[in-house]
DNA sequence: GTCTATAAAATGATAGAC
DNA sequence: GTCTATCATTTTATAGAC
C-alpha cells in the first residue's frame, strides 16, 4: 500500500473513531507511519485528505448495501438481510456520524458525498420496498432512520441491544403491514 | 441570569452546535460575556462545565417529552403528538449528538446522563405503547431510533423533509399494526 | 468574583535540506 | 517523495492583581 493510500486509510479510521474536528493531521501521520512533509506532499491539507477518505468510505458503504439489496429473495428478505448483516454497531455509521461535524457540513465538498450517499440509500430502499407498497418513500426513510438512530442508541448504551431491538421492531411492523 | 448560569447556557448552545471537542473554553466565555478567570472561578474546567450543561439539557429533554407522553388521549395520539411536536430538526438532538463525541463517551460522568436519558425515553415510550401491545419494548426502541435517525437524515439533506418522511413512515406502520 | 498576564502543549501548516 | 526545522494560532489552563 502506498503512502498516499495509508494516509487515506488512517484518515478513514480516525474520522470514524473521532470525527473531523477530533482528528489532527499529526494523528493521521502517526497512524499512517508518515511524516508531515509526506502528508503535505500528497494532499493540500486536512480538508483535501478528508475528502479522499470520505469519498472512499461512501463508495464502500454503497457497495456493501447493494450486495444485500440486489440479492435474490423477496423485498422483506432483502431488507432484513441488509439490516441484520454484520456491523460494527458500537462504532456507528462512518457516514452518518459526520453529519454531527459542523466543519464537515459547512464545507460543500465534504458535505456532498454524505448527502448523496444517504439520499441514494433512501432511494434504493424505496425501489426494493415498492414490491410491497406503491408509495414506499416514507417507509424507506423510516428504515434508514432506524439504522442511523439504532447506532446512536447503541453508542449511548454501550451495547448492541438497543440497535437490535430497534431493527427487530421495524421488521415486526413491516411484517404486520 | 448569573454569570454561572450564562456560562452553562452558552455551553449548552455550543455543545449542541459544535459538540464537545469543537467547543473551546474561550468560545464559551465569549458567548457568555465572561472572562477566563470568571469561568475558572465557577467551574473546575471544561469537563465540569460540560457536565452542568449536559445535565440541564437532559432534564429539559425529559420534561418536554413527558409533556406530550402524559397528556390525555390514546397511546397512538400521545406518541404522534410527541413525534410531531415542534423541533429544531436541523440542529439535531442535543443529547443524541453527544454520542458521537469520543471524549464525552470516554468520561463516565459525562456519559451517564446521556445513557440514562435515552434509556428513560425508551422505557417511557414502552409504557405508553403497552396500551396497544403487551411486549412494546422493541417498537419503543424503533420509535426513539426513528427520531434520532431522522435528525441525521435531515442534517445530511439540510432539509426537514427526510425527518418528516421517517416520522410519517413509522406512524403509518404503527397505525396498520 | 472578575480581570489581565503568562504559559505549556497541540493544531495546522510552510520552508527547505536531502 | 520524505525528512526535519520552524512558525503563527488556538487550546486549556494557572497566577496573581484588583
Amino acid at each position: 500500500m502506498s503512502t498516499a493510500d495509508r494516509l487515506i486509510e488512517s484518515t478513514r479510521e480516525l474520522l470514524w473513531e473521532r470525527g473531523y474536528t477530533g482528528t489532527s493531521p499529526k494523528a493521521i501521520q502517526q497512524r499512517a507511519g508518515a511524516g508531515q512533509g509526506s502528508m503535505y506532499h500528497h494532499f493540500a491539507g486536512k480538508p483535501d485528505l478528508a475528502l479522499a477518505a470520505i469519498t472512499r468510505t461512501a463508495e464502500d458503504l454503497r457497495a456493501r448495501a447493494e450486495e444485500h439489496l440486489c440479492a435474490p429473495g423477496t423485498a422483506i428478505e432483502r431488507v432484513t438481510a441488509y439490516l441484520r448483516r454484520e456491523r460494527d454497531v458500537l462504532k456507528g455509521c462512518p457516514i452518518g456520524r459526520l453529519t454531527q461535524d459542523p466543519d464537515v457540513m459547512a464545507d460543500p465538498r465534504l458535505r456532498a458525498p454524505i448527502e448523496e450517499t444517504l439520499a441514494w440509500l433512501r432511494q434504493r430502499l424505496a425501489e426494493v420496498l415498492r414490491e410491497i407498497d406503491p408509495a414506499p418513500e416514507a417507509i424507506a426513510a423510516t428504515v434508514v432512520a432506524v439504522l442511523q438512530g439504532g447506532y446512536v442508541l447503541a453508542r449511548a448504551a454501550d451495547s448492541v441491544e438497543p440497535f437490535t431491538a430497534a431493527i427487530d421492531g421495524v421488521l415486526t411492523l413491516l411484517a404486520a403491514r
